[in-house]
DNA sequence: TGTGCTATTTGATTTATATCAAAACCACCC
DNA sequence: GGGTGGTTTTGATATAAATCAAATAGCACA
């Protein structure tokens, strides 16, 4: 990643942060906290900017404050394959590889709260719970991973579209069940998550809204309608 | 897992594990070394006990001393995904959720040294560098699963079976490049593990034999004949 | 040496999804 | 308000892998 420093602010700092409660610092005491606060700089993407790149020495660790990041695999003939959707609160990058492994790439706008690796690693010094934070995190992250190979490996395509409609149903949680959310993928980046092509994506989503279990409309509103239908599929 | 001290032995501690540098109780040193092999208990199984089960209180944290594990999950009709293989030195189980997410299994004979979370986190208020090599595990098996999605989402069958015969090749990797090893898995497995049908690792294993790329005896006896070419596949 | 039992291979056929192709939709901009 | 480029949908067809089915191989044990 280059030009770190540009485009950050770092005045409204974590008792202002939408992710506190969530993010891995959250397991410093405030005394630890403002320390740690010090450390981080803050840096805000439009939609579809590069934030890591495959093979790149691993010098920052992120924590996501707003809106959503890809992280994505490639294989030389170009083939994609989303490997994770990190979202507000959600760790991004580690502090134990020499290089990063994935590509990071913004969806939509999105700010992302940084840390330098051998910084955390200082600060860890003193107060090493960070760790047992970062390894909360990185756990949550191997589960996600893991439903994940069981939704590659052996789910059928409508299996895998119920499946992640839900997905994006629960980090909405916090409205009403039947509230309408915005679809923030594009299909091509539905099919990279899902193992499958563009249209068959297309397809499915048409499907699901003959059978009335869900409702798209002004482009990529959606409402799940049939909520329990849905989870049967999936 | 009940019965957790039955058939386990004490003795032959730390000093004579053969995963002594490959295990994250690596990263003590030789004093908290002998503190923390003091909480371990080794049990051996047999081929294809349940060792873990999904749902249950995740109470202890194991290395994979000898043989293999597989970790599965499943859907409720019965399929079932192969999500990780445990080699030795790999680490069994995580110190941070309440209950267990997967099925864990020993693939032919296997020895595992446990143990209970509860005393990790004891001892790691003394040493808390634990955490840290935890977390350094944690995050290998994070990007062998990513590694997987991959695999999973968009690689052809004959690309899933040269990655896979390549995996194990790895792990045979102190012996010649040329070495014949045994496949530990069965076909199902295998099938289980790429998100195939049995039938169809059975005839991608045809088809690499019939072109020379490997072969097979004496059961299940594997030596792969031309290498650059099952890179080039995978 | 034969008798089951399970695992594996091979064959025939089906099917879900990919591929190829074109039309429809949508957002943006002059 | 009508072009322009990208995105999505829909249709027709191809194909890789699944399914169904049966033969073969390998192995434990009487």
């Amino acid at each position: 990643m280059n030009n770190i420093t540009s485009n950050h602010y770092n005045l409204d700092k974590c008792n202002s942060c939408p992710v506190r409660e969530l993010s891995f610092c959250n397991a410093l005491d405030s005394h630890a906290l403002e320390e740690f606060s010090a450390l981080s700089k803050t840096r805000a993407f439009e939609d579809g900017q590069l934030i890591f790149s495959e093979g790149k020495n691993n010098e920052y660790l992120g924590s996501i404050t707003h809106g959503i990041v890809k992280i994505y695999k490639l294989l030389d003939d170009g083939r994609q394959q989303i490997v994770s959707l990190g979202f507000p609160g959600d760790m991004l990058g580690n502090i134990v590889d020499a290089e990063y492994n994935y590509f990071a790439e913004s969806v939509g706008e999105t700010k992302i709260c940084f840390y330098q690796v051998a910084r955390i690693n200082s600060f860890a010094e003193s107060n090493p719970e960070i760790y047992r934070s970062i390894l909360g995190k990185t756990t949550e992250q191997l589960g996600h991973a893991r439903e994940w190979l069981l939704l590659l490996g052996r789910k059928t395509a409508q299996e895998k579209i119920a499946s992640f409609l839900l997905l994006l149903a629960e980090h909405h949680k916090g409205s009403s069940p039947d509230q309408a959310f915005k679809i923030p993928l594009k299909r091509q980046e539905i099919a990279d998550f899902l193992g499958l092509t563009i249209e068959t994506v297309s397809r499915h989503f048409s499907n699901l809204k003959s059978k009335q279990l869900i409702r798209e409309y002004a482009g990529h509103m959606l409402t799940i309608v049939d909520h329990e239908a849905l989870r049967n599929i999936a």
